[in-house]
DNA sequence: CGATTAACCTGGAAGC
DNA sequence: TGCTTCCAGGTTAATC
């Protein structure tokens, strides 16, 4: 589910509660998420301390004390949230206070940090989210994160590395924005909106823009993700930040889930088209 | 090598 | 009500 603002907001919801914490036990509901937990994954981050929470593109991480960081991604339904105190567990049962979704809670973190004791639980019905851990010292090359795209708010992406990266790409823009090596966290989502607000078609030719347009496409991915982060993410479903609040920028979507309902910009019917298995929501009037 | 498709997994919504 | 089909915010191995 969530793209960069999503975890974003995720990561801002957990920072006081991890941030500065010590972990003190771990409980794991079964092996493995999308792939198997790393070996010996409780014991590793038992007595560990969390130096900083960080977020690069999509995923989230955690600096420990050990050397070691803990990566984590959401998939498509991975979510966290935070509650007190452990309370009773039945042998062989686990049991969450306040969860309404025990059967998909995979991994229960109980720490001490600044605000005290707190227990944060990993729930993720498909699966599609994994953990892993790596070395802190080489995390930017570890298997996740090399070959990763720019941050959109970093000073290298500019309009200019935006247009050479998508140079030669014979690919429609929609593909070339999702993957994660031209400019990290962009999702579904995100692609259309910075698309429609660009002006520009999800068919067009990625290695076929002009100086201006990538101009506006960058300042687009930039602006509706500031905007998107400012509102809290987006809450399909049921996504909420760690505090449990819900983010509402999907009261503020352009295009995305609005086939058939009026251009903002231009009156035209939004329409629905799939692109590599995919949806995709554009106006064909006034985005070329 | 780049582009496209299928698969991973589960639940909710829509259709009959 | 119950069964079937489609769809979902991501990633990636396999295939073209």
């Amino acid at each position: 589910m969530p793209e960069l603002p999503e975890v974003e907001t995720v990561r801002r919801g957990l920072q006081p509660f991890l941030s500065g914490a010590r972990i003190r036990k771990v409980d794991l509901r079964r092996p493995d998420l999308r792939f198997p937990l790393p070996p010996d994954f409780a014991r590793r981050l038992t007595g560990a301390s969390v130096d900083a929470l960080g977020r690069r593109g999509k995923y989230l991480f955690a600096t420990l004390s050990t050397g070691e960081t803990l990566i984590m991604h959401l998939g498509m339904s991975g979510r966290f949230t935070v509650t007190g105190a452990a309370v009773r567990r039945q042998p062989g049962e686990f049991h969450f206070a306040g969860s309404t979704d025990p059967a998909h809670d995979h991994v229960a973190i109980d720490v001490t940090g600044p605000q005290g004791p707190a227990r944060v639980t990993y729930n993720d019905p498909r699966r599609f989210g994994f953990m892993d851990l790596e070395d802190t010292m080489t995390l930017d090359r570890s298997r996740h994160f090399a070959g990763m795209g720019p941050e959109p708010f970093d000073e290298g992406f500019t309009a200019a590395s935006l247009k050479a990266s998508l140079t030669g790409r014979k690919a429609p823009l929609k593909a070339a924005l999702l993957d994660q090596a031209v400019v990290a966290g962009l999702g579904n989502i995100y692609v259309c909106e910075a698309l429609w607000r660009s002006g520009l078609s999800p068919r067009r030719q990625a290695g076929r823009l002009s100086v201006a347009s990538a101009g506006r496409l960058h300042a687009a991915i930039r602006s509706v993700l500031e905007d998107a982060i400012e509102a809290g993410g987006s809450s399909l479903r049921d996504f909420a930040s760690a505090d449990g609040a819900l983010g509402y920028f999907q009261h503020r979507f352009s295009v995305y889930d609005r086939e058939g309902e009026p251009c903002l910009r231009c009156g035209a019917p939004v329409r629905r088209f799939t692109q590599g298995g995919r949806s995709s929501f554009a106006c064909t009037k006034c985005q070329k």
